[in-house]
Order: structure tokens, then sequence, then C-alpha cells
DNA sequence: CTGAAAGCGCTTACAG
DNA sequence: CTGAAAGCGCTTACAG
């Protein structure tokens, strides 16, 4: 391998000159920077990151932590990561978590040893030890979906759509809203939402059944299951919509829905959460909140990058979103 | 930051034996051990990769380069990928070229600088400047969906599954099939599948008339747009049905379709590949080639590995596939 | 079983 | 404008 020292001594400089040239800091003559830049041509030397990294303790790549790779909101923040943060000269060092917990701190301890200059987190929960593993942390944590107290996070504004979407289906004429949630060990999705549903029912004086509200499990089949159940359990009064927390799950509903023989939005509404691509081309077409995944993830990776060049500001972020008015509702 | 010198000081030994006792060669004595290990455990120690790296010339890295991230197939493949590099200890080092062929060849470079063990390419492309680029590489790199002479490659069995899918077709009675395909620039899916296509009609002595057989770009609208030309343009003799070398071509076509108030598959058939979330769940749903990317991503990181340890045995590796027969043939 | 020494490929004051 | 020297945090023969 060509390093420094073979472009010194083909260049007849010393190694100093030659970084200083590379590194475009410090003085360097016309005749030096020339002769050492052809040198570089013909051998096609480039740098080794490694020893740059031991001396500069920068290495120019960002650790990134996902719940699961192959889910599309993850793939579509992960483009807006990358975005942003090619355009600034840095890497991604993926890792996925299998939705596994633990390997979270596992991976913020992991890709600190491996000397990122920076993590993104794509959160899942607010679980005392991961707190404590991004405080401890010794490069800086941007998390992106739930609100971590000792860092930056940027949100999405859960319950300013959801409460957006609910008030939609009220002026839509629906009355006896449906919701299907999710776990309350992601608290953005399964308590945030959850509250801003019931709590817009109650601003506009509006009630609703307790067998009406179930909690599915982000899974397309747990959507279908959940929406078995409120029919099920409500014979008599049944709802004339459901708000489903997560598109996955509104697939489901939907499944069942059509099992049944009932029509959408005519019978029952289906309002969703995600923009995903299914829910544009499955039928009918989803009445969904679109949380902009991937300017969510460039405006994280903007985050980290501010706090790399010592912007500290420890707060909040709450990112845009908009409804998108299709079919289903 | 502490180093390995800190963790000598504390534990009262040479950093010599620090070493050995974390890399468990050498011989380290019982009691020197646990004492390390205390001290470890205490401070919280990491070792710091950048400079085992630069010892070693081992990085623990795979770089990975994507046209693509934020596509279904490749964070599949990536998930693939990830599962075998995880398990053996190895991270991912991710870039996306954003369908940019020169990135691809820049990326290369790029990720040796940062001294990775070896490179993955979801192959678009069998440019010369690209096969050159990947001949020149330092370390081992292995490519998916293309067959590179140069190098290990593995390759979707795209004339196998074509031909199987066409025979499926004929089985089912269509005489008269029309094919949208893809630019010739990606050898695999351009070249390789519409050869098949042509070849099976041939051996069964099927013919097909020149206007059905179109090139799209793998853009959802460019399938409805070549559906529209095949229809226009073969008005008295029309296909019954089309195999498309994409699940979102498939998905425009059948936009187009529907618009024109014809029945799939009774009208017309439609036949895909790739085997989306979205084949699955759109009306109807698609009959499409699985070419299980997950698998092929998990064999492609595993020759990878074999590579690394020496078993450089330059070949292709034909992966699997499977029909999903559905409801749109 | 253990430690001193050399060296991996860079950068960065510092002296000239 | 340039080079010698030190040092980043590790590992690895080698000598004991």
């Amino acid at each position: 391998m060509t390093t420094i020292n073979d472009i010194a001594r083909l260049a007849n400089v010393s190694r100093s000159t030659v970084s200083r040239c590379l590194n475009d800091n410090g003085y360097v003559s016309e005749d030096a920077r020339k002769r050492i830049m052809e040198v570089i041509e013909e051998t096609g030397y480039m740098p080794s990151q490694s020893a740059k990294s031991l001396r500069t303790k920068k290495t120019g790549v960002i650790g990134v932590i996902l719940p699961k790779i192959s889910t599309e909101t993850a793939s579509r923040v992960v483009s807006g990561i990358n975005d942003v943060l090619q355009a600034n000269q840095y890497q991604i060092l993926l890792t996925d978590t299998s939705l596994q917990k633990t390997k979270e701190i596992e991976f913020i301890r992991l890709l600190q040893s491996r000397n990122v200059d920076g993590i993104i987190l794509l959160g899942t929960n607010k679980d005392q030890e991961l707190i404590q593993a991004i405080d401890q942390a010794q490069v800086p944590v941007v998390v992106l979906g739930q609100e971590i107290p000792v860092t930056t996070s940027v949100v999405y504004p859960d319950a300013q759509a959801t409460s957006h979407m609910i008030e939609f289906m009220l002026e839509k004429g629906y009355k006896k809203i449906g919701f299907i949630g999710a776990p309350e060990t992601d608290p953005a999705v399964g308590i945030t939402r959850k509250k801003a549903y019931k709590e817009t029912l109650a601003k506009h004086a509006i009630s609703y059944r307790d067998e009406w509200v179930q909690t599915g499990d982000f899974a397309i089949e747990s959507g279908y299951e959940k929406m078995k159940q409120i029919m099920e359990e409500s014979k008599d009064q049944r709802p004339d919509s459901v708000f489903v927390v997560t598109d996955n799950m509104a697939v489901g509903a939907i499944q069942y829905i059509k099992e049944q023989n009932m029509q959408i939005p005519k019978d029952i509404a289906v309002a969703a959460t995600g923009a995903s691509t299914l829910s544009q081309y499955i039928e009918p077409s989803l009445t969904t909140i679109d949380f902009l995944n991937e300017e969510a993830g460039a405006t994280t990776a903007q985050c980290l990058l501010d706090a790399i060049d010592g912007k500290k500001a420890r707060k909040k972020m709450e990112h845009t979103y908009r409804l998108l008015i299709r079919n289903s509702v």
C-alpha cells in the first residue's frame, strides 16, 4: 500500500509537506505542490483514514441505530440522513437492533469504540437504561421519534397530527370513532397518539366506547385482529370509523372489513398514519398522516452536525406533517 | 478518554499484558487478568478501533454500495447482509449512489480509504470503468445482481425465473404475451430477462408482436405509460397478458388497465417480478417472481466473508427464486 | 507469565 | 516555505 512516506520520497519533500498539501493548511510552494499532486495521481494514493482518525480524533463517520432496516419508514429516514451526511463528507455506519431494546444500548457503546463522530438513534422507547447510556455517551447523540430529555430530540408532531386527523373525521360527519393504537413502551406512538385521540374527542364533546379502543403490535395481522375485536365486542354499538396509528395495521383492518363485505368508507371509514407506498395503492387508497420521514431524517442529521460543531443546544425539535386526503374516509 | 495505558497503570501491569488479556492471545496469569477485568469494568474502557485498525489492518467494517436505500429491494438486501455481518462482528458502512453510476466507482475508492475489509456492491450495470475499479480494488469486492467477470458475483436467476413465469402463463392458456422491460444498461434486468422471454416463446413456437414489447425505466409511471403504449399501438391485435420485469412497473400497468375498465386477469393478465409488499396487497394481488432478496443479501455477505478469509474462488453464484401465484394471472 | 520496544500512517506545533 | 520530532492508541515479536 502506498503511504504518505512513499509520496514524500517520490516527490522529494518531507511527509509534513505532503500532509499540509493534502489538507490545505500551512504553506506549500507551488513547485512542491505540483510534484506532490503528480505523484499522488500516478500512484492513486489515498490517505489511511484509520491513521488520520487516530491523530485527529475524527472519523467522519456517523453511527445510525435502527430498529429494523427493512421497513419503509426506516429506509426513508436513512435516505434523508444520508443526503445531508453525504453532502458534508460523512459516512453512515449502520446498525440494526432487530427491535431488541438491549441492542440499542449495546450499539451506543459499540459505535463509540468505533470512534464515530456522532450517533443518530431512531427511538422506540424511553427506558431509563437507554437514557442513561445516551447521557453517558462521549459523542453527540440525536434521537428521532421520541423525546429524550438528556439530548437533542427530533420528534414527529404526534399529538397535533392525530388531533388534526380526528377533527377531519368529525368534520366529515363521523361521530363514532374507534382507535387502534400501539403499546405504551413506545411513548410517542403508544401514549401520545392515544391521548390526542381522546382529548380531541373530549374537546368536541364526542364520546367513545372502551371496546372501540384497542392496542395492536404494529404488524399487519394485528391490525386485522384488533379490527375484528372491535367489531365483535361492539355488535350493537359499532363505530362508524377508526383511526389507526400505523398504515400497516390499517391495511390489516381493511382486510378484515372487506372480508365482512362492508364498504369503506360507507360502512366504516379508516384513517391511518405513515403514508406508506402501500397506503396509496391499496383499495381504497388510505387517508393518512404523512410524517415526511425523509425530511425528518435530514433534519435529524443536520441537528447532529450542529451538535458536533459545538452548537450543543439540548432541545426538542418538532417536525412537520401533512394530511393525505384520499378515499378511505 | 481512557486508553490502554490507563488500564495498565491502574491494574499494575504493562499494556502488553492488557492487550493480551483483551484479545485472549498469549499467557496472562489469572491474577493479572482479574485485576485488569476489574479496572475495565470500573472505567468502562473500550479499545479504540482506529488505533487497533492502524496496527492490524483490519477494521471489521464492510462497505456496502447501494443504488438507492429507500427502495424495498435494497432495504431487504441490506437486512440480509446485516444479519450475517452482525453475527460475525462486522459492521456496515453504507453508501448510496442515488443511481449515479460514477458514484459507484467513487465509493469503491472512498471505502478503501476508509480501510474497509471488503465491499458489497448492488450491481446496476457492467460498465468497463466499473469493472476496472473492481479489478483494481485492494480488498475483496462481491457484486450482487450482475455477473462481473473479475470478481465473485451473486446473481439472481433472471433467465430461469422469467422462463418459468412465461411457461406458467402459457400453461394458463395465454398465447399473446406482452413484455414491459428495462433499459439494457442494466444487463441482468434489461437484457437477460427480455432474452428469456423471447427464447421461451420461441421454444414453445408462440409468436409475439413488436408493439407488445416495451421498455420502461423502473418507475411506476413508466409502467403506466408503457402499458398504454402497448394497448394503443396494437388496437386490433392486443396481447391477452403481459409480463413486467418489476413489480412497480406492473403496478403502473395495472393502473392503466383499470382506468380502461378492463378486468385483470380476464381481459388481460399481468405477471410481475419482485414480490414487493405492494404486490401482495394491490387489487388484484400480483402473481410475481420472488427473488428472496434478504436471503440473497445474506448469501452475498457470506461470500464476502469467505473471500476475506482467503477463499478467493472467483465465481458466479446463482441464487434461488420462487413463483408467487396470486390473482393477476 | 510479563514488559520494553518498535511501528502502524498520519498531523501538528516548533524551529529554522 | 520546509522538515525533524513527537505522539495518537494499539499489537506483536522478542527477550527474559
